[in-house]
DNA sequence: TATGAATGAGTATTCATTCAT
DNA sequence: GATGAATGAATACTCATTCAT
């Protein structure tokens, strides 16, 4: 990548996290990256390719941590109850979209408008992650730490409940103060009561 | 309301919910509805206000549960506990989400793009449903019904919790067949357990 | 058709006819036409669809004197000998070069290009147009008025001499002072005793 | 010349008559070339200089056949009659077709829009071989061979002919099975039969 | 000598918007 | 009120050409 690209995936990614993708012109995009409007092209055969190379590689990372062999392994060994599984991937998550959110951005307005992104979506990090989440749900439920409801609803909860407050935390209210342990402690404990064994 | 500017109207939505906004065209809308280019600058100056005359009735319909007088008086009259409560404003929300899904989806997307819209929303929305809902929320707290947390935090949780429900059931998985007062039943007790005081 | 559209098609048959289709510029042809370049779009979808509108039509001018219902009849009736007969088709494809001379050169110069315009080419002018020279061939053969050479053969001869003169008479030497009916006379023998049956 | 610039002349020789110069880019030339873009341009100035450097020395070879110092000399020797010149041109301009034929389509699709090859054309070819061509037909018109006409005449009844089959040869059929010596038989035939002198 | 990244003017085409009918 | 021809600015993309390496 030389220098000029990368100044174009930097200004790309700040005017489509801005103006949404249809929204933003090539020539803002060359003037932001401070290169010809040409030079976009010599890199990227369309606009769309732009769009694809931000995007495409943050769904590899996106799925990184359900990307190991033993998963099963990693589970007994790793954690010993559900709490420190969700605070683990919470947390995790928190980081990944702190560092990526212009990214993310972009990537969840777009996906509906983009029929190619969305299989490839759902091939590369829907198949393997929600093969690896069910695991994880039955690998508690078995051990009587969750509640015996069909792993997709299960999972729709969990995922409702940490999305909601990345979303809050991000894009909602990006701009209030964060005590951000404390909300993640009560995010994860609503989680934990939701879905305990009712006795 | 002209027979013409209906099937504008209706186009619009149409083809603004699966293109996006910006991503659409004029010409396009016209040719769908079926009528010629400059009649839709007739009734609409520009293509945005096309978009607000779609967007902002519908805002007004979002809040109109929350549009009563007296909400305490509801409250105590029609609720005697938060299940019910909750249940009937996610019944309600979902039978609003199933007719109006086309006008809500370019609403979320459109949000982000036009900052006119972004304070409308905030101005009438956010301020009225917040504050009808921090007062549900800590009419039930008062009544031990709901564990001591903020209001806001609360409030996240629970509306995570509805909203991924309802992108689960006509987003991200339309055509799977849903039943729907059990999914119901699981979410409003994931809610309930997950925000009940603890004993 | 407008009065802008005809502008834009004289505009466009000079340019092209000037530069070539791929070396004019539709910028430079809505100039010359006094139009917006959008109104070129507006009746044509594409700058192909320009020269195709402008070259059809030639097409079907250029068979029009072979587009007769019963040519035996018309040969039997009009032309008591081969000299009329090329006399005839000489002088009305002179009148029709000197009509269409810039679209016919327009023509000539894309054919080899655009494999549709030769394909529509092929089939609605080659076809019609050599079955009926064809058999005018035959019918002066078995008069005895012309040397029995295989038909293509006959026709490539005739052809080339009468379109070797429009070439010189329009392409080549268009300023120089032309004798027309001497030459024609000219070339009209040339053909006659070239072939004659040889004695 | 070095290889790289060998194979530059050849794509674009490729290139050039299959789309025209105009509809050529040079980007398409480097890459069947097998060369980087820069690397026309250090060889050739211009893309216009590449076309002249592929057109001008086939010009030159064009005339070479007349380019002789005593031309009356060659004729009186080599050639007893006209059928026996005629044919000599014929074979020797079909080879020369043969070997040459792309070149010869680019130069005859762009003459019409580069003044300065026209011009280079007119000076050298056009003057030389005319000039040769009409001292060729006043020689054999003396000797009784051909008829009298007027040399330019004669000249373009010639020159139709030949080029007629050329172009019957290699551009419209190309792929028919040719009997060329019949063919050039019935051709030469057909000259010396419309141009001998009316007895 | 050859490269290929970079350029910016130029390309065909689309767009939202206007306006005479 | 409705039309659709007309606009011209804007769009994504291509081009011949330059130049530092």
């Amino acid at each position: 990548m030389t220098d000029k690209q990368i100044k174009i995936v930097q200004a790309a990614v700040e005017i489509f996290s801005e103006k949404g993708f249809a929204g933003s012109s090539t020539s803002e995009i060359a003037q932001k990256a401070g290169v010809a409007e040409g030079t976009i092209f010599r890199h990227y055969k369309t606009k769309k390719e732009l769009l694809l190379s931000i995007v495409a590689p943050m769904m590899t990372k996106l799925i990184a941590p359900f990307a190991v062999k033993d998963f099963t392994k990693v589970l007994e060994a790793d954690y010993p109850d559900v709490e420190q599984f969700l605070r683990a991937i919470t947390v995790n998550r928190l980081e990944f979209a702190r560092k990526h959110f212009p990214v993310i951005k972009i990537f969840m307005h777009e996906i509906p408008f983009h029929p190619d992104l969305r299989e490839q979506f759902k091939e590369t990090v829907a198949s393997l992650v929600l093969e690896k989440a069910y695991k994880a749900i039955r690998h508690f439920q078995a051990r009587g730490q969750l509640i015996e409801l069909p792993a997709p609803t299960t999972m729709r909860l969990i995922t409702s409940t940490i999305f909601g407050f990345l979303i809050a935390r991000f894009l909602l209210l990006p701009d209030r103060e964060w005590n951000e342990t404390e909300e993640i402690d009560r995010t994860i404990n609503f989680i934990l009561y939701g879905l305990a064994p009712r006795s």
